[in-house]
DNA sequence: TCAAGTGACATACATTGCGTATGTGAAAGG
DNA sequence: CCTTTCACATACGCAATGTATGTCACTTGA
């Protein structure tokens, strides 16, 4: 059985590596199960049985790749210096993050239309309740202005991921994206105490 | 041919019209072109006669809404009594009209999954760019410190109609309102000079 | 050890829906 | 008055999803 296991995970793997490329390359809507199964050497059946229907293997898709953005940006926070350059670093790695086409198309494109409000996916959800222990805890340290720390870390995340939609479709990107940290780390700014 | 103009039109905003109830109920990719056209009195024909294909009708329906939405924000930020106040308005406007269920469900869900990044249609790129403006005087005038007005209005925008999405799938929308509005102006204070 | 059951997938089928190709009736134009 | 065009309707083909059914390996209990 644990034999059978781990080969129903690898095949969930294989899926979900498969889905994640043709989601990236064709958008959801026109990706083809049949064609995505056989590339990853199964068929629809395999499909159904471990994800129920394409919704269900979208919401594997993008939790994991939002898992993998929490994850990074989680780190990078906790290298800086203070809470404060914490939290600004965590919002420039998901910007960087957010230029991925990947993350563009599956995550930021797709998913808010088939699985509904990002807030409400237990990926992204695991990611504003981190920025916003975060907040609080500069605001107890008297460093950012008593604000609804839960807002405000929804503020934050959705203008970060907004602006990296805004910048990959700029012409020149890599140009942009000092101005846009500049801008971003600026109206961040507005929560603290003394700018 | 000015009858046959007027009645041509007529349809299409039938059609528009019927989009919209479809689109906002059903979401896009469930909507069907034959119910919803009969719904109109008409046919697939003049569907696909009138705007291409499905995605021709939601960009014109998103053009619609869009345009309505900046409209009225554009209205009440000029009632403010300086430009920074009506900038601020703006925003407010845009997250009051975004908790509408229509919006959210076609404008702020399915319309950048399938017409990609919205700072790229018509209808929002005139209200980007009327922000912009605005902004751009506040630098002038010193209020606001010297920043990229792009960057800034982009960020602006993001974060108020993401603000929207999070509000209306929020437990209490209207009493948590208030506290984002708060939580939205304090962001924006980070662009001005002196908070 | 063997028969029955279960689980993971494959196969076959039915339904639905988009886009296009073709048809039609009425208005415009010469 | 005839013809051409235009706005829309009708008919068709194709593709894709979801489900119902089949199959085979593996486990389980007596």
């Amino acid at each position: 059985m644990s034999i059978r296991l781990t080969k129903m995970a690898e095949n969930r793997e294989k899926l979900i590596a498969a889905a994640r490329r043709a989601f990236a390359e064709q958008g959801y809507a026109a990706a083809s199960m049949d064609t995505l199964t056989a590339e990853a050497g199964l068929t629809r059946g395999a499909l159904y049985h471990n994800f129920g229907d394409k919704r269900g293997l979208l919401a594997a898709v993008v939790d994991q790749i939002d898992s993998e953005m929490a994850d990074y940006a989680k780190s990078v926070g906790a290298k800086a210096e203070n809470a404060w350059l914490g939290l600004l670093a965590e919002g420039a790695a998901y910007i960087e993050k957010a230029l991925d086409p990947e993350v563009q198309r599956i995550v930021l494109l797709d998913g808010p239309s088939v699985l509904g409000d990002p807030s409400q996916w237990p990926s992204q959800n695991k990611c504003l309740q981190s920025t916003r222990s975060t907040i609080e805890k500069l605001i107890e340290n008297g460093i950012v202005k008593p604000v609804d720390a839960e807002a405000a870390a929804m503020l934050l995340n959705g203008a970060a991921l907004n602006a990296a939609l805004w910048l990959a479709s700029s012409a020149n990107p890599q140009a942009m994206l000092p101005k846009t940290l500049e801008a971003f780390n600026l109206l961040a700014s507005g929560f603290l105490v003394k700018g």
